[in-house]
DNA sequence: ATTTATATCCGTATTAATACGGATTTTTAG
DNA sequence: CTAAAAATCCGTATTAATACGGATATAAAT
């Protein structure tokens, strides 16, 4: 039986060991590395092609695991990546399908789930299991909202908004007139069918759209 | 050397295997009991005294890292409690702390980090590691605001307020004027140290005022 | 028991946010 | 290449939110 190699991306130290010790029993896989970031990962795959499968975390510091994710494929057409996510967010794991991973697990995933999963994606398959593809279904359903909704100016303006700017502020901000930035903000109410600034903001928040 | 008998509670089971592995190679250390959530964790300490430590997650279903805080010193005064987090959020720290942890460690310690501090602490001495108490302080010199600064009328509205109801709306709510209403609003936007509602919904959210 | 602080209530004035309607430019789709 | 859609821009009018000032009632502190 052939080596799977693997590389595990986590910013959590005690995660990141952890899953090596877990994975370490499993004679057919090898944890070839351990990194912290997105940066270091892709580093790291450049120059090691022969790498079957990364397990991703989103969050990481330098560069997230959407960059990562989005990077891998350019610059090493072999490897697979399978998303380990404390987030059981439709938004989340619909955004990493579209981009290309090969499966999505949550961090309260069992051993043997997890183990399957490897050994699964390890062979060019891609697998969701049965909770996390509802989670998504509900997500595409309830939300015709996609990711990039928001246009690149409407993006900024609600940025400064969630910032405590208002209006005239960001107008001076970005050397327009305020109308113009009260249409930005009707258009964006619109587009994330809410009412008011609360409401926006709580919405946006929820959507990752802000911090 | 006497043993250290230890219970982690985290609801990521990777992560809680994962952590038991790790631990498992220092002969000191026993870890005694995994646990998913703090129903459980107040169960199991209740029926063995002789639990030195517990590793503790904030994040858990039913019954949260806070909540076992509380109740474990009424179940067990032996057992002390260190917080195992991924949020080096102020907020989260100072409650920690105010409510009897013996520390406060990252989900990125790394792994002689935690054993000396589960050392430490199973010495009956609380330690938090400086980046951790530098958070804290920084907390509660910015933040002179601690958690149940808001009245209860005031609560409600902001409750409100996160909905998306204007003042008007919620005066009627409340069978108030609208004017009460907007005094209620200076009144939290003042406590809270922000100049609107954008600001406010932010800074509501990060400190779990609201969802 | 009395001071002190805080929560609750309200009026008037100003500023900010939203509604409605419309225009031009840039992107997208066929 | 052309039609349709979306992004960007702005004027006027209305409504909502905030600033300032002030009052009473309730809770906490000594």
């Amino acid at each position: 039986m052939k080596t799977i190699k693997l590389v595990i991306a986590d910013d959590h130290e005690l995660f990141r060991n952890g899953l090596k010790e877990l994975l370490k029993r499993h004679e057919d896989i090898e944890v070839v590395q351990c990194v912290s970031d997105g940066e270091e990962l892709i580093k790291f795959v450049k120059t090691h092609p022969d790498i079957d499968i990364v397990l991703l975390d989103i969050t990481m510091p330098n560069m997230d695991g959407f960059e990562a994710l989005n990077k891998l494929k350019s610059v090493n057409t072999n490897v697979k990546p399978i998303i380990i996510s404390m987030h059981d967010d439709g938004n989340y794991i619909a955004k990493c399908a579209k981009m290309g991973a090969f499966s999505y697990l949550l961090k309260n995933t069992d051993q043997e789930e997890l183990v399957k999963v490897v050994r699964i994606v390890s062979e060019d398959k891609k697998y969701f299991s049965p909770n996390i593809s509802e989670k998504m279904i509900d997500y595409m359903s309830e939300n015709t909202v996609s990711e990039d909704i928001l246009s690149k100016k409407e993006a900024e303006v609600l940025l400064l908004i969630s910032k405590g700017n208002t209006t005239k502020e960001i107008a001076a901000e970005l050397y327009v007139s305020s109308r113009t930035i009260e249409t930005h903000r009707a258009n964006i109410l619109k587009k994330l069918n809410v009412k008011n600034t609360a409401e926006l903001i709580i919405k946006a928040v929820k959507m990752k759209l802000i911090s």
